[in-house]
DNA sequence: GGATGTGAATAGGTTCACAGCG
DNA sequence: CGCTGTGAACCTATTCACATCC
């Protein structure tokens, strides 16, 4: 039998962590000279990103890259390798909700950092900000919001509303089939395990140095 | 002999995840009315984070408080317990470096939403904001930068410069003597491995929603 | 010689399972 | 009974060690 692939044998699954230094290492390689070397070693890559050696290497594995011996990655091969991988090259779409103080910095963060990822649409409940342009980004009423995301099969959304607001957007991104979310709503969504939500709370990040700021403890880095 | 206490036995080292989750437990019973029930479950905390109840349990064990089986644990009690664990009840002088978009909006932000924290000083090269109160904060020059964090001894700092400034920024603060530090600048930061460097890249984050939403897979749930 | 690629060993984190309590 | 507290089992992630290649 065995008609479901169940696990799918044989190809490794990407793990959270593996993906996030995947995406670490393509922008750090974005950052890297046009005119630079043209290969590039595992440990250079891991020195760029504060990662060991051996780390890079594994993760590289997962994207199915190839280094050479002694001359290492070439550059450009690797770079393509990890869009292909994380993306397979394609553009993808996102809509921001919620454009106030962070949802206004995170598009202007966003924008021209992330070439293979376009905000669509921004969209604010507030009258005084719909059908404005800000940041760049033309701003919808909350209406809109269901039919486009479903329309246009949006899979990512942003979540940047008032923790007030948070359940019940998260709600209607759902309905609307949204696959992932990035909140920065200081709440836990509830939400069906097949969307994938990941949570940045500003406070609670301060919060977090500022323990081990006293504790002085070790180094564990990952850009979130 | 055995006069170095190596890895002091007995008492447990909280890790980076654990430090994690036990700001989120801080923070979602500081969300509970303060009429509700007196006494909260494990399972019930577990419910309001995303965790499962052992992993709650594990976890409060480090901050050495104590439940009651049958009651469940005394919510008053318990976050003073946390608070106690994280911040040994004491206010924690915090700056801010970069009073951009996203600087503003972290100030906004953190401000009412960690009252064992507070902002003393934000600071910015622009001539334009320095003197001027922003988002409550009084803007200072960054020529005093290094003074204030030495003089007053302040732990931790907030970086929200832009990419071209955030090492040299960082040097300063680390010359200065700060003990650790919450990046949003795109660069891993070169600093002392004793200096705690937590790095917020929302362009990353939101690559690796792209990514999973995509792949529809798990749920891993961690609000940084 | 110094790098890659990777099985094997290790460390770290989570869940299981259950004793003990109220 | 259903909960807490926790040793032990388990599972995941990282590092080691080394065969292999340029």
């Amino acid at each position: 039998m065995m008609t479901k692939k169940a696990n799918l044998p044989g190809k490794a699954e990407a793990s959270d962590k593996a993906v996030g230094r995947l995406v670490l290492y393509r922008k750090r390689l974005a950052g890297i000279p046009e005119d630079a070397r043209r290969f590039i070693y595992s440990h250079e890559i891991g020195e760029l990103c504060g990662v060991t050696s051996t780390q890079v290497r594994r993760d590289l594995m997962l994207v199915g890259s190839s280094g050479n011996p002694n001359r290492g990655y070439e550059r450009r091969d690797l770079a393509q390798s990890i869009d292909e991988f994380l993306f397979e090259q394609r553009r993808q779409k996102v809509i921001l909700v919620g454009v106030g103080n962070l949802g206004r910095a995170v598009l202007a963060y966003v924008s021209r950092r992330s070439p293979l990822l376009v905000i669509v649409a921004a969209f604010d409940s507030d009258p005084a900000k719909t059908g404005r342009v800000i940041m760049g980004y033309r701003c919808h009423a909350m209406t809109e919001l269901g039919d486009l995301v479903d329309s246009q099969a949006i899979p990512t959304g942003i979540l940047s509303v008032p923790v007030a607001a948070a359940q019940e957007v998260a709600d209607r991104l759902v309905a609307a089939g949204i696959r992932g979310i990035l909140n920065f709503a200081p709440v836990t969504l509830r939400v069906p395990h097949t969307v994938y939500v990941e949570d940045i709370d500003l406070a609670m990040a301060l919060e977090k140095v500022a323990f081990f700021a006293r504790h002085g403890r070790h180094v564990e880095r990952m850009h979130v």
